[in-house]
DNA sequence: CTGAAAGCGCTTACAG
DNA sequence: CTGAAAGCGCTTACAG
C-alpha cells in the first residue's frame, strides 16, 4: 500500500511536502510538486477513502458529453462490463466542467477519488492524454491513435473497410458518391473520410468538395444532407454516411420525399450497433460493435491497477462491412443529368408525406424568398 | 460537518462503537447498529476523501443493468445534466454485483463514497425502496409510484394517454387490438397495460389473452410479435406497443414480410425520445422525454445534500400522445376472416426480400415439421 | 519554500 | 458487546 508516508521516503521529502503537493498548494516549488507527482503515480498512490483505497475509474469527457450518442453509449455499456472482474466502479468525470486551471491532471483524478481514467477526445484535445502519460497517471483513450508507444488506446480502424464499401458503390457503376460526416472531425470520421478518398482515388474518380457533407451527427442532420442533395441540379447517386444516426435520418427523410432507396440512391451508413436493421430498407453499412472497446479499455486498465502491471495496450479492431439492402445500381442518367428522383410516388396513406417533386419545388420557392 | 464523534455525541455512545457499526463489524449489538445508523442519516453522515466529503451520488441498479436502452439511456443523460448545478458526480452502482448480504444499505452505499443514490428498480424490488428510506439515506426512485409518501419518486404515468392512444384505434374503427409489452414487468408498461385494458373496457370490446404478447424489449421482440400475429388466423388489426424497440422491430418486421402499415396494420409505439423520427412511417406513438425523470430526480437529490433540505419530492409528468403516419383505417374484413396481408408486394430490390405470402408458408411448413 | 509537531477522522488491538 | 488508548493517513497552523 502506498501512503504519502512512502512517497516522501521515494522523493526524499517529507509527508508535509507531499500533501502540498497533491493538494496543489501554491507554496511548493514547481519541480518539487512535479518530482512528487511523478513519484506518486509511480509507486501507485491511490486515493483512499478512510482506510479503504477506493476501486472506482473515471469515464472522462475532455470536451462536451456525448453519451446519448449510439457510440458513446455503447462504449460505455462496454465499460460497466469491462470493470466487474476486477471489480470496479464508474464514475463519470467532466474535465471541462471541474477541473481547475492550475491543478495538474494526477491532482485532479486524485481529487475526484479514481484510480484510473479512460478518456474520450476530441482531435482538439489530444494533447490532454501527453500531459496524463507524461505525469504517470493510469489513462486509457478510446477511439483514437498516437505515434507515442506509452499511451493505452484502443480504436477500431473503419479505413479499410470504407474504401471497401465505396467501392462496393463503384463497382455497381456509381461514379458521383457523396460523403456525410459530422461537423466536429475525430479520428473515427477522418478514417472514414479518408477511406472514402482513398477509394476515388485508386478508381481515378475526381475528389468533389460539394459531395462532402459535414453536419451534426443526429437524424436531423442526416435529413438535412438528404434535402441539400435533393436540391442539388447534379445530385450524386450514391452516399457513404460516417455515422449510424446521420445514415438512418438521411433513409427516412428519403422516403419522406418519395426518393426511393436504393433506386433513386444507394445509401451506406455505419453502425456502431444494431441500427442498420431498424430501418428499411436494412442499411448496408460499415459496421462495429463499439461496445468491445468500452470493454477492453476498462478491462485492462482495471487489471492493471488490481495486478500492478504496466505494460501498455495498443489496440486497432477491425470494422466489417455489411451489404443489406440500400445500396444497388445507379440510376441512368440521361443528357448528363441526374435522373429524375421521386418518379415513383409516395404510396402510403400520410397527410405530411408529400412527393420529392412537390417538396423541391416549395424547396426552391423559399430559397429564392431568401435571396429578395 | 458531521463525523463519527457527532453520531456518537447523539447516540450515546463511543466513537469506537460508531465505527464499528458504520462498517458493520458484528460484535456490535443489532439494536445500537440499527440506532447509530438512523442517527448517521439524520446528521447527515456522508463518506470522506482525507478531510474532503465526496460529491458524488449513485445511479444504481437493484436488478441487471440496462443501460444499452433507449429508457434507461436517456434517463441517465438527464442525471448526468442534472447533478450539473451542484457539481456532484454520478457513479453506476449494481446493487446485485456488490451489496454484501450482511450490510444495511447505508453501509453498502457509505462504502462505496455516495451520499445519494437514484435507483432504477423492478416490481420485485419494490421492497429495496423501502428499506432504504426505512434507514434514512438519502434516495430518489425513478420511474416509480409509491403509497408512503416518505419516497423521493418521480414517474411518468402513460396511463390516460395510453387510453387515449388505444380509443384513437377504435375511433379508426378497429375493433381487434392487440397489445405488446417486456416480458418482465415494470410499473412503466403495467400503466400502458392498464390503460389499454381500460380504454377495451370503456367500449365493451372483449380482453382476449391471446391479443397480449409479452417478449423482450428489443428489435428482436417487435419483430417476434409481427412474425407471431402474421401466422395468427384471427389476426388484430391494430397494436400498441408499450416500448420503442419493440415498435420499430414490429414495423420494420412488417415491411420485410410485406405487409403494410397502416393498411394492414395499425401500429401504435411508445416513445422515450426521437426514435419515432427513425423510422417509416412515422410512428404514431404515446411518447415521454425520459431524460425529465434523471434530470429532476439527480437536480433535487444534489440540492437537498448541498442544502441539507429534507422536503419529499412525489413528482408525475404527464405523456403525450402523437398522431403520425403508422396508424389508419382498418382493412375491409370479409367473411369474418382476417384480410389478406401482403397482397401489395414488396418493392424493393432485395435478394432477401420476401412477400408475406411466400414468409407464410414457409413458416406453416415449418410448424408442420415440429410437429412431426 | 520546507519540515516538525499538533490535530482531525477514522480504525483496531487490547482490556474489561 | 463496549470503550480508552494507540495508531494510521492525512492536513495545517507555526517556525524557520
Amino acid at each position: 500500500m502506498s501512503s504519502v508516508r512512502k512517497i516522501a521516503e521515494q522523493s526524499g521529502v517529507s509527508i508535509t511536502t507531499v500533501s502540498r503537493a497533491l493538494n496543489n498548494d501554491p507554496s511548493v516549488n514547481e519541480h518539487t510538486r512535479k518530482h512528487i507527482i511523478t513519484i506518486a503515480n509511480r509507486v501507485g498512490y491511490a486515493a483512499t477513502m478512510g482506510k479503504r483505497i477506493t476501486t472506482q475509474i473515471a469515464f472522462a469527457y475532455a470536451g462536451e458529453q456525448t453519451i446519448s450518442h449510439p457510440f458513446d453509449a455503447a462504449v460505455f455499456e462496454g465499460i460497466l462490463r469491462g470493470v466487474n472482474e476486477c471489480r470496479f466502479d464508474v464514475v463519470i468525470l467532466n474535465l471541462q466542467r471541474d477541473k481547475h486551471p492550475e491543478e495538474t491532471y494526477t491532482q485532479f483524478f486524485m481529487r475526484k477519488g479514481v484510480r484510473g481514467v479512460i478518456l474520450r477526445i476530441m482531435e482538439e484535445t489530444r494533447r490532454i492524454c501527453h500531459a496524463i502519460v507524461e505525469e504517470g497517471f493510469p489513462l486509457f483513450v478510446i477511439s483514437e491513435r498516437f505515434e507515442s508507444d506509452k499511451i493505452n488506446c484502443i480504436d477500431c480502424d473503419s479505413k479499410p473497410d470504407s474504401i471497401r464499401a465505396v467501392e462496393h458503390l463503384i463497382a455497381l457503376g456509381h461514379r458521383r458518391i457523396a460523403f456525410g460526416m459530422h461537423n466536429i472531425p475525430d479520428r473515427d470520421h477522418m478514417d472514414r473520410y479518408e477511406g472514402y478518398c482513398e477509394a476515388l482515388n485508386r478508381h481515378e474518380l475526381p475528389y468533389d468538395e460539394s459531395l462532402v457533407f459535414r453536419q451534426p451527427y443526429t437524424l436531423a442532420g442526416g435529413s438535412t444532407v438528404m434535402k441539400m442533395i435533393a436540391c442539388m441540379s447534379d445530385r450524386p447517386t450514391a452516399i457513404y454516411f460516417a455515422d449510424p444516426m446521420m445514415g438512418v435520418g438521411a433513409i427516412k427523410q428519403a422516403r419522406e420525399m418519395g426518393v426511393q432507396i436504393p433506386q433513386d440512391l444507394s445509401v451506406i451508413g455505419f453502425d456502431d450497433t444494431d441500427v442498420r436493421f431498424s430501418v428499411h430498407p436494412t442499411m448496408t453499412a460499415v459496421c462495429q460493435d463499439a461496445s468491445i472497446l468500452g470493454f477492453e479499455a476498462a478491462s485492462h486498465l482495471t487489471q492493471s491497477l488490481t495486478h500492478n502491471t504496466h505494460q501498455c495496450l495498443q489496440k486497432t479492431i477491425p470494422t466489417f462491412f455489411e451489404i443489406n439492402d440500400s445500396t444497388g445500381a445507379p440510376p441512368l442518367i440521361q443528357n448528363g443529368h441526374s435522373a429524375h428522383w421521386g418518379n415513383l410516388s409516395f404510396n402510403g396513406h400520410s397527410d405530411v408525406a408529400e412527393t420529392f417533386q412537390s417538396y423541391r419545388a416549395r424547396q426552391q420557392t423559399s430559397l429564392q424568398e431568401e435571396a429578395t
